[in-house]
Parts: C-alpha cells; structure tokens; sequence
DNA sequence: ACCTGAACACCGTTCAAGT
DNA sequence: ACCTGAACACCGTTCAAGT
C-alpha cells in the first residue's frame, strides 16, 4: 500500500532484478557454475523463464551481472587506514579480490573473463583505476603507468585464478579437507617423478605442501611491486642507496 | 597390408586417437569452445559418438588431451641459445605460451584450468619444471624457489588469459580488425567517463591505444623478475650496487 | 577390439498468451 | 508492464547391438 509511488508499476510486481541475482549467487555459491541453470533458477524462485529473461536476460547475463554484484560489494569497503601507503592500498584491492574468490569460487574465471571481455564494464573500470592511481602515487612515471597496472592487474587474476578449483560438482565436504587430500595427492604425484628428469619438483615438494595460498599471494604482489620501484628507479637514476 | 604387427588388432582400426584431437583441434580454433560439440565432432570424422568415447572418453578428457597436445608442442622447441642467461630462457618458455594461445585462443581457459585442475599432469609438471630451474639458475635462495616459480607462473596465466578474447562464436574477419574495433571501443568507453572520478583511466587511454601486447608481455616478465633479483638481494644481504 | 546410432535426460531461449 | 510455461532446437552421454 505504501508503495503505490512506483512508477509504471500497473501489476503488482512480484519479483525483482536482485531477487533473482540473490537466487544465482547462492545457486553458484553451493554448486558452481553448472549449478545455476534457468530451471533450477526458476523453480527455487517459484516463476516461469520468461520471467528471468524479462528482468536479466540470457544467461551470459545474469552471469555478467552477478559478477558485478560481488565485485562491486568486495571493493566497496574503503582503504583500511587513512595515510596508507601506496603499497598497502594495492595490497587491500588485491586482497579483496582474493576474499572475494575464496567465498565465491565461481567468480575466478567471471572475473577473468568480465575483464577480458568488457573493459568499460563497472567492474574492469574500478579496478584499473583504484590501482591505477595508487601505481601514480607509487613513484611509476606517468608514461609508464598503463604498462605497470596492466602487470599488476594480470598478475592479480592470474594468482587469484587458481583458487577456484572445485568446479561444477557440489559444495563439497569443506575446503580445509578438500585442500590436505588435494596437496597431498600433488605431493606423492611429484615424488613419484623421474628425479633425473624433474629435479626442481622433487626439491619443492615440502614448500608446495607448506605453503599458505594467501601468504604466497602477499609476497607475489610485494614481488611485483619491487619490480616496479627497481625499474622506476633504474629509468630515474635515483642512486639505490635510497631505499 | 604392411601393418599386420599390430596386437589386438582384429578387425582394421579405421579411427585413431590422434586423428580425433587433430579434428578437435581443428574445430576448436575455427570456432572456439563452443564450436567443439560431439556431433561436429563425429560428423566431420564420419563416425558415431561411441568412437570418440572409445578412443579418448568425456567431453572434458577430449579438451584436456587437445590442450595437452598443444602445449606439448608449443613447449618442445628447445632454449633458443647455447648459454642464454635464466632470464632469457624464462622469457622464451614465456613466449612460446604467449604465441600458442594467439594461435588457439580457446587455450586461455583451458591452460589455467589444466594446471589449477591437475598439478601432477604433464602440463603443469613441464611449465613448473623448465620455469624453476631457471629460478635456480637465477640465484633465488632455495627456500624462495616454489614462491618465486610460483609467482612468474601466476603472472604468465594471468597476462596470457587476456588474449582468448573472442569466445564462442566465430573465426571472426581477423584478428587485427577485431583488434582496432575493440580498442577503439575501449577508450571511447574510457574517455567517456567523468574525469572527476576517474583520473587514471583518463590520463592512460593514449598508452592503452598504443600499447603491443606482446611486448607489454614482455615488459611484464622483466618487471617480475626485476622483482625477484630485488628481493633476494635484499635477503642475502648483497649491496645494491652490484646491479 | 572397435564402432554404430538410437534413445535418454538434460540444456538455453523464444514467444504467443494471459493479466 | 509483468509474467507464464509449452515448444523448439539443441546439448553430452550411454549402451545394446553389430562386426
């Protein structure tokens, strides 16, 4: 009663856009990308297909949109401390997305591919530009600025990308299990290699094991970013002694 | 007739595992993922879809062994030169994926979902192994090297994912009219955003239109591994001047 | 051992029809 | 304007049957 303002409404609008964007996420969330068909989506939503097309379109779509609704929610939390150096502000992003992916295994290859693919999108605008701009504060000259956002950026998905292992099949019996049968698996699988053949492997086997995926990440992009103030300052002639 | 050693041989084999990837193969790159359905498959081979379940099982197992046969091939021209340094055999493992995805675009997704999948398969095992030798080679101390390979790896799948662009549909009118259209269409997008909000798209559009990706991708990799050198002389302790 | 192809259980998408 | 749901044109996979 109270909402007679709406506009254009002549029926009594039963269902909207984020319900049914709600209904996806979780459909995703619990068994992957396979998981969200339009029955599956249309019957826990209690419509017709027809319906879903009205309000999203195809799949692709609902797809796209999904995304951005995750994308956009992960990043909208600001930078964690005022005066936050440069560094930190890219490693806050990148660790969003990488939270982001860890709650929503799906997303790693959406993302890669809303990227790829739609490059004025919401979602590839905000995240060139919050790291763009703390790569400007980073000391990078300007003409090199597209060049060491496009590294840091890649190397971001690339990373992130590898922690949407489980796919199609069901929400599984808890990562932490999942993740011990799985290193270990890779572990005996290393070790069961020619060592002639495979020397590196075989003396890698215990980092692999140990390792802790987001740690690994954190060093990754610090790793980045060191490469990033070296050739600044190798093109600058600052004296190394600097820093 | 000269064939009769074959074992187990019967009746004539008139179908062939490899004979049905290079079908595969050859579907997937005119038409990209979507293109390769068993009955394209099947009608193309003149066979039924039982053959291709006999011969190399699922969907799935079929794009796996297609990716497994190109990466093979891509990754079998040995190091360019006697003696190159570790940095220039990284940068030719580097390439060498760089140009097979440029060749078959559906590998992007297939490549990172191969070594997220399979650690133990012999894609993962012979990108893992040629990269960190060489991060051997480089002077990253041993405790570093699953860190360090797994760094650059990360960075190569992500920056090389960004060239699978066209997806399902077509050959398409070639890539370098695709190419200027989608740039175009980029920084048009770009510059069409309020500049308030979004200083460093504004400022980057000119590099973006100019920009080589192949040689962006190289620039990626010497910045990575820029970064490495940093970090390990930071560790070990090593003036910086030496460099 | 190797291959056929009909049959099955799914898909995404459309669209005339209803309110 | 908003929604229904039957109908259509596809899928991947299986499996009894053939040679």
């Amino acid at each position: 009663m109270a909402a007679q303002a709406r506009r254009h409404q002549r029926r009594n609008q039963v269902l909207s856009r984020e319900q049914i964007l709600d209904a996806a996420i979780e459909l995703l969330d619990a068994g992957g990308e396979g998981a969200l068909t339009v029955r599956a989506l249309t019957e826990r939503l209690a419509t017709g297909s027809g319906a879903v097309y009205y309000h999203v379109g195809a799949r692709d779509e609902l797809l796209d949109a999904a995304t951005e609704t995750v994308i956009t929610a992960a990043l909208a939390t600001g930078p964690s401390e005022e005066g936050a150096t440069p560094e930190g502000q890219i490693r806050d992003v990148a660790l969003a997305l990488f939270d982001a992916i860890a709650e929503h295994r799906w997303l790693a290859t959406r993302l890669t591919l809303q990227i790829v693919r739609n490059p004025a999108g919401p979602v590839t605008v905000r995240i060139f530009e919050r790291i763009g701009r703390q790569v400007g504060a980073l000391g990078v000259p300007r003409a090199s600025w597209f060049q060491a956002t496009s590294t840091l950026v890649h190397y971001i998905l690339g990373a992130v990308s590898q922690h949407g292992r489980i796919d199609g099949d069901a929400s599984g019996v808890g990562p932490d299990a999942d993740r011990e049968e799985f290193f270990d698996g890779t572990s005996t699988a290393w070790r069961e290699l020619d060592p002639e053949d495979h020397p590196f492997l075989h003396a890698v086997v215990p980092q692999m094991r140990e390792h802790d995926d987001r740690e690994q990440f954190q060093s990754g992009i610090a790793i980045v970013l060191a490469g990033l103030t070296h050739l600044r300052q190798r093109i600058e002639g600052v004296p190394c002694t600097t820093y």
